[in-house]
DNA sequence: TGGTTTTTCGTGACCGTGCACGATAAAATT
DNA sequence: AATTTTATCGTGCACGGTCACGAAAAACCA
């Protein structure tokens, strides 16, 4: 029953293709310096007998060190990025394992020229692949170019490019995300009339960014469901909580009626944290992403949708899917990942991890 | 900044401890024929420079292999288990890596005979780790107690039997998920007045099984939330359509007005294509388990809620907590592991996926 | 003391690959 | 034809453990 299957080694591929294992190695290896002849017969051999090079052997045996920089976005403490930036630190330890270095670059998510100093240091650090969060176009655009002719694999996170030729794309499918967010927020017959989005405001943020996406999707599913919903906007500053208290005061003294709310970004706590202050008790607030605080909302209530994806497990399948591409050139086996969106509520907040191993 | 540090290698702990690495491998393996001194310096040496087998030249050398037996109920097509079979057989090929073999026994579910019988060939498969769903009490003790004796750690899954010497436990939080069900039912001031539960009709299943769980979390929302709620059990059968046919007929004809309804297995499905047939399209349901078929009526709008857990994750990782244990003798970071609960829904269904790696 | 058993330990042949190095043969050059 | 260049290939050590084997040392016994 168990009979132990000896294994295929190289010098059985080697024996029955009649060549010598260092050339096996050179052709396994793409390394050159074989004959079109031996080549195609030892190729034909593996095919034959079904030749797989052993992990460990390879691991223990060769010299050769990766290094995978990763692009994203400064963070400070709490915010979306950082979460991202865990399942980067996750990640290092099993890449480590196959002799891949990993170092993080960060820019100013908002700010175009640090974005262009980041892609230089990226090209600088002579990466043998690349991870990162396209926020640029046309800067996006010309780090592939040069990657594409350095023969490095890069893979998008979080948002992509199409048209690109990108290793693999992890990340939430925006625009159903937005869908979604509609959906659960004039569920049960909610907002028949009026919705308040609230948006941030900053002129630097490129058009095409994905929460703009996310919005789209909104209001797909209220043209479709809801066409004579009524939706404001209301413009806040993430780190400017006197701005943002004056904005939403005038709002709500403006639009005293309007008790569904909705932001697209990740910053949906400070939402929460204004109507708790206020005392505004019958909202529904529908919000995005997995941060701390954004959970400690809705475990008090205040926000009742929380729409989230795994974004470490999201970073970590990234990572690994470079692994798999530098050690053993495989190809992902899919290049388009959209990750699930799970609903976060009250009942089970409490159990949500993002957790992918033991 | 790329200066390769030297690994540290058990020839320098040898050096180090004067002693030869044959005597350093025994101490690391606990495989005895060491003196007591040179057993205590060479822990200190290790512990001083912190050496780490290299797990590669240890696969590499190692003729060791491991046999893991897993115990689950048997499935037709399109039944939960045949989930978490779908596990088991996806992390066959990892274990297969660290020479771990996976051998599966199947027993029947309802039959308290034919998981005794699948005890019995677990023991004389003579197994190195063991994987199972604990369904009938007495039985696991018995099974834990002949493992605990031959030191055979062995980890649940699903469901867990308190105060076992289990290595693990993975799997949704019964309690809870019932709890959130109820929530969810009852949700927007739905559900004042009745509610309909689904419940499987065999006496053979044991009381304390985890739907009952689920049931029990399920009344404890409806007693803090709802108290005057009514809640009525109608009756089925897996396999018996006509059956099931009759009994929510004359249910349905008895109670016009119940338009809220549940079930705690995983068979949701049933009640929803019911519905369909019927034609009652303005009731609410909620059901359990990522099945193809409920995800269907999840898609075909007839199921509302449907609370899942990512259960190929799950057995992914209790095999991984048993790889780690076997190969590296590596504790789990946490022994109870309570399992996210989604929530799918029609407009999230589509990206729902119970992926780990890439 | 010498012989026997038991405990403790070192040695060296693997495991399957990677790669540097040098050998060989074929082609090109003088 | 002799020499140099180039293309192709084989050899053998290294990687860091594992483990069987036998040697050495210690303990035991008469």
């Amino acid at each position: 029953m168990n009979k132990e299957a000896k294994n295929i080694t190289i010098k059985d591929v080697a024996r029955l293709a009649g060549v010598s294992k260092g050339t096996v190695d050179r052709v396994v290896h793409n390394r050159g310096e074989v004959s079109q002849q031996s080549r195609e017969r030892v190729l034909e051999v593996i095919e034959q007998i079904g030749y797989r090079p052993n992990l460990y052997a390879s691991m223990l045996a060769t010299k050769r060190h990766y290094r995978l920089v990763c692009l994203i976005p400064y963070f400070e403490p709490g915010e979306y990025w950082e979460l991202v930036h865990r399942g980067i630190v996750r990640a290092e330890e099993k890449a480590r394992g196959y002799n891949i270095g990993i170092e993080t670059i960060f820019y100013h998510q908002f700010d175009i020229e640090s974005f262009r100093k980041g892609c230089r240091a990226v090209l600088d650090a002579m990466p043998s692949a690349v991870l990162f969060a396209p926020t640029y176009r046309d800067e996006t655009l010309a780090l592939n170019a040069e990657l594409q002719a350095r023969a490095v694999p890069y893979v998008y996170i979080d948002s992509r490019i199409e048209g690109c030729n990108y290793l693999a794309y992890f990340g939430m499918p925006m625009r159903q995300s937005g869908y979604l967010g509609a959906s659960l927020l004039t569920d049960c017959g909610r907002a028949a009339g009026e919705v308040a989005s609230f948006r941030i405001a900053d002129n630097d943020i490129p058009q095409d960014n994905p929460t703009h996406r996310r919005r789209e999707g909104f209001f797909d599913y209220i043209a479709q469901h809801a066409p004579d919903c009524r939706v404001s906007d209301v413009f806040i500053r993430p780190h400017d909580a006197l701005f943002n208290l004056r904005a939403m005061d005038a709002f709500f003294e403006a639009n005293p009626g309007v008790r569904n709310l909705i932001t697209f970004n990740s910053r949906v706590h400070l939402i929460a944290e204004y109507l708790e202050k206020r005392g505004l008790k019958d909202c529904t607030l529908v919000g995005y992403d997995m941060l701390d605080r954004n959970f400690d909302a809705v475990r008090r209530g205040t926000v009742k949708y929380l729409i989230t994806q795994r974004t470490e497990t999201q970073v970590y399948r990234g990572i690994n899917t470079i692994i798999d591409y530098l050690i053993q050139k495989r190809q992902p086996a899919s290049k388009d990942n959209a990750m699930a969106m799970d609903i976060i509520m009250r009942d089970n907040v409490d159990y949500y991890f993002d957790m992918f191993e033991s």
